[in-house]
DNA sequence: TCTGGGGTCCTAGGACCC
DNA sequence: TCTGGGGTCCTAGGACCC
C-alpha cells in the first residue's frame, strides 16, 4: 500500500501557525509580485474566490471579509514543509517528498498494522507536532492513494485518513471522482474524455486499455493501470537525482526600457542559476535568457526573444554564467520597449565530472575561479543569504518584486522573530 | 495601476551509426 | 532492373504536475 500525504491550504496554514489571532480568519497567500491568489484556507475557497485569480479583482472582498493577504514567504513554507517531511519519516521508512506539502509514503512490510488507525495517528502527530493540518489518503497505487487523499480531505469523517482497501470502495471511490481529477488528467485530456462521454473515472477504467494507449501514450495507460489497481508508479525517494534543467525568472516590479536594468535582473538570475548547480555538483553546458514586455497589456508594443548559447566548457563559476547570459542577453535586447520580465534558463547540465574539456579554451582563470566559489558559497550559506555577490548583480534594483504583505521567517532569521512583551 | 514560478516525462522526426 | 535492418541520440513541442 501507498499513502499520500498532503497539507491542507499549505501556505495558508503556514502563515496562521504563529499568528493564533487569524487561526479561524480567512487567510489567502498571493503569488510573486503580490500578482495573483494562490492559496487560500478553507474560508476563502467556501466563499466562492478561485485559485488564481489576480489579486487587483478580489480587493472588495477581501475588505469585505476581512480576509488576512500574505505575501509568498518561500523561506517559511520551505521550513515548515521539512518540519512535515521529518515527522512523517518517524511512522515509515521510505518516503518521497512529492512537492513541498505532499509526500508519498511506501507500506510495503506493513501488512500486520491496522493501516487505518496507523494513519490516524500520523495525522494527528504530524498536525500537533507541526501545527498544519495534514491528509492522508492510503491504496495500492500512487494514483488511488491520490484519490483516497481528495476524501480524506472532504470529509470530516474520515478523522483525516481514508483507505482504499478493498475493490467495493475503489470502485465507489472511482465513480465519485471526476476525470479531471484524477492525478496525470489535465484540462486536454479531459476535453479529449469528455467529448468520449467519459466524465468519471471509473468510466475511464471501463474504456479499453489498447483505445487509452492509443489515444493518450503510455502516460495514459498507465494512469488506466494504476487506477484499476495494478501499481505502475514506484516509490522514488529522489535520492541524487540532479536536476536536468534549471529556470529562475521573475516578472519585475516595475518595467525596465534600458539594458543595464535587464543586466542587473538577468545577472542575479545567472548568480542564482550557478549556485544551485554548485550545490547539486553540476555545470552549465547550455544556457538560455529570454526577456518580454507585458503581454497582459496588448495595447503596448510586444517583444519577446530567447537567446541559447553552448558555452565553449561547460562551468558552474557564477561569473562566467553572468558573462555569458549577458552576451545573450545583448543579442536579443532591442531599445524601446517596456520589458516586464526576463529569466535565465540552464537547458543542458552536465556533472562536474564529466566535463569536455575544449583544447582551445581561452579562459585560462576557470580553476582559479572555482576554487573561489565554495568559499562564496560558504559565506552566502545560513543566515547569510546575498552577503557576497556580484557586482553586475547591483544598480536601481528596479526588477524587485512588490511583497507588500510579507510575514516574518520566523523560523529561519533571527532578526525577523518578533519580541514578544511579557507584562 | 494591477495577472507566478519551477519542474518532469513522452513523442515524433531528423541525423547519424554499423 | 535492382538498394536492408536495427539501432541511438538529440530536439522541439505538448501535456502535465505542484
Amino acid at each position: 500500500m501507498f499513502g499520500l500525504v498532503d497539507c491542507n491550504n499549505f501556505y495558508a496554514s503556514c502563515e496562521r501557525v504563529f499568528r493564533p489571532d487569524i487561526r479561524t480568519a480567512p487567510v489567502g497567500v498571493l503569488s510573486n509580485n503580490d500578482g495573483c491568489l494562490i492559496a487560500r484556507s478553507r474560508e476563502i475557497k467556501d466563499l466562492g474566490i478561485k485559485m488564481g485569480v489576480p489579486y487587483y479583482q478580489i480587493k472588495e472582498q477581501i475588505k469585505r471579509y476581512n480576509i488576512q493577504v500574505f505575501s509568498s514567504n518561500y523561506e517559511l513554507y520551505g521550513d515548515m514543509s521539512n518540519r512535515v517531511m521529518r515527522l512523517l519519516r518517524d511512522f515509515v521508512q521510505d518516503i518521497e517528498v512529492y512537492s513541498i506539502d505532499e509526500a508519498f509514503l511506501d507500506f510495503h512490510g506493513y501488512e500486520r498494522f491496522n493501516l487505518k488507525e496507523y494513519g490516524e495517528k500520523i495525522v494527528h502527530t504530524v498536525t500537533k507536532g507541526t501545527g498544519i493540518p495534514v491528509s492522508l489518503g492510503i491504496a495500492p497505487t500512487k494514483t488511488l492513494a491520490k484519490v483516497a487523499n481528495k476524501f480524506a480531505k472532504k470529509y470530516p469523517g474520515y478523522k483525516g485518513c481514508c483507505i482504499i482497501d478493498t475493490e467495493e470502495k475503489r470502485i465507489k471511490a472511482l465513480q465519485k471522482t471526476e476525470v479531471s481529477d484524477v492525478w496525470g488528467i489535465g484540462r486536454q485530456h479531459t476535453k479529449f474524455l469528455n467529448k468520449y462521454n467519459v466524465k468519471n473515472a471509473y468510466e475511464f477504467t471501463r474504456m479499453p486499455k489498447s483505445w487509452v494507449r492509443a489515444n493518450m501514450t503510455v502516460v495514459g495507460e498507465r494512469m488506466w493501470e494504476e487506477l484499476n489497481g495494478i501499481p505502475r508508479i514506484a516509490l522514488d525517494e529522489g535520492l541524487d537525482m540532479p536536476k536536468k534543467t534549471m529556470c529562475t525568472s521573475r516578472a519585475f516590479g516595475e518595467t525596465i526600457s534600458h539594458i543595464e536594468g535587464l543586466r542587473e535582473a538577468v545577472s542575479t538570475f545567472a548568480a542564482m542559476c550557478a549556485a544551485q548547480l554548485r550545490k547539486q555538483g553540476s555545470s552549465a553546458v547550455s544556457i538560455m535568457v529570454f526577456i518580454h514586455t507585458n503581454n497582459f497589456k496588448p495595447e503596448e508594443p510586444q517583444y519577446a526573444r530567447n537567446c541559447i548559447l553552448d558555452l565553449p566548457v561547460p562551468t558552474s563559476v557564477t561569473a562566467e554564467i553572468i558573462k555569458y547570459a549577458n552576451i545573450a542577453l545583448s543579442k536579443i535586447y532591442r531599445p524601446g520597449f517596456k520589458f516586464k520580465k526576463a529569466g535565465v534558463i540552464i537547458t543542458g547540465i552536465c556533472p562536474d565530472c564529466a566535463i569536455q574539456q575544449d583544447l582551445f579554451d581561452t579562459n585560462l582563470n576557470r580553476d582559479k575561479h572555482a576554487r573561489i566559489m565554495p568559499i562564496m558559497d560558504k559565506l552566502n550559506s545560513g543566515f547569510n543569504r546575498n552577503s557576497l555577490i556580484m557586482a553586475a548583480q547591483m544598480g536601481s534594483q528596479k526588477w524587485k518584486m512588490k511583497q507588500n504583505h510579507k510575514s516574518p521567517c520566523y523560523t529561519t532569521r533571527v532578526s525577523d522573530f518578533p519580541v514578544v512583551k511579557l507584562h
